[in-house]
DNA sequence: AAAGAAATGCCAGTCACTGACCTTAAGTAG
DNA sequence: CTACTTAAGGTCAGTGACTGGCATTTCTTT
């Protein structure tokens, strides 16, 4: 194996965060991008497909920690139950992300065309939860609506994490999940 | 006031529908669009902010539509039946669009880009929505996964709509969120 | 040391999109 | 009917994201 790859790949997305953040997303170009990180414009496209991407390369890892957390929980359980524990199996990956992370989201919050990318890539997570939930023998039509409920109690979460960190990760995902529950007359857990 | 203009505009969605339909997105560039229209490139431009927007100008109608069908909704209902309620006061909409909604779909379904710019519209529609439901006083996060729950049963219903007509969508939103209330243990209606 | 593969650099080109300026087709006031 | 007004379209030049092709460098392997 030749040059390591990895380490250009790494300073190219520091270099864009920084620069996202400096001078906005739109006033930013790949060429500058590709300078900062010390390489060719060229090989910013060899890394990432575009200047959108770059932002969001931790999703797959996720996904794929989401699918085994789905096909792994334990049986027996009520759909929303079964995606609740799948989600608190994978919570240490935006816990042990979280320096990063914020930066991060604060300019996707900032720039549509992020925004954009971001609710692709939940897209596709949820998609891929509904596909493992099928795989369970849940029914074609609740795995698509349990994947993008639990989604989104999932995401609500993560924001009420990260606006206040007083109480933990885990507490807000059950309170999530509490309202989500409740959406349909019932009180709680 | 001058020339039509509007004309010319459906004219360009027109035009671009076809030819994302034949040569597909990517294989189509906009003066392409703009020559089939009898416009300039310029023209497609002042008309629409960019290639994809150009099949998305009725979802404005239908976030508006159900803004007011939350806000005029009956009292005293559980927050998914006001939504529910709010879905059956809109459905007209993606009825009566039906013959241009279907190859539309179809395009939109195999195009990466269109699906992010429809998710992205779906996005703001959920947000108008929960908006919407805070105004009349449900809690801030209840809001959101409520409505983010109820625009994945619309969804899903227009699809199930899409691909079996021998129901009406009604029936199909009917059982759409039956489903979604069957995912916290609820039988149905 | 030689060879092969992976990563990068370099170059030319397409196309989406924009700003600036000019021209045309209506509608309106006189 | 003419002159004025104005929204809409045309023209041109330019930027920047992204791509294909080809040469070059840096490792690893034999």
């Amino acid at each position: 194996m030749p040059r390591s790859g990895a380490e250009a790949r790494r300073r190219l997305q520091q270099a864009a965060l920084e620069l996202y953040r400096e001078r906005g997303f739109d006033q930013t170009t790949t060429a500058e991008i590709a300078a900062r990180a010390g390489v060719n414009e060229r090989t910013f496209f060899r890394h990432f497909p575009d200047k959108r991407e770059v932002l969001f390369s931790g999703e797959a890892e996720l996904r794929a920690a989401l699918e085994q957390a789905v096909a792994e929980a334990p049986d027996g359980l009520p759909v929303l139950d079964l995606l609740l524990h799948a989600f608190r199996e994978v919570k240490h990956l935006p816990e042990s992300n979280r320096p990063f992370a914020e930066p991060r989201l604060e300019v996707i919050a900032a720039t549509p065309a992020l925004r954009e990318r971001e609710l692709a890539k939940a897209a596709a997570i949820t998609e891929a939860v509904a596909q493992a939930l099928r795989k369970r023998g849940v029914a074609e039509r609740q795995a698509m609506l349990a994947a993008q409920a639990g989604w989104a109690a999932f995401h609500e979460a993560i924001a009420a994490w990260i606006a206040d960190s007083s109480q933990s990760l885990d507490d807000h995902l059950l309170q999530a999940f509490d309202d989500l529950r409740a959406l349909t007359g019932h009180s709680g857990r």
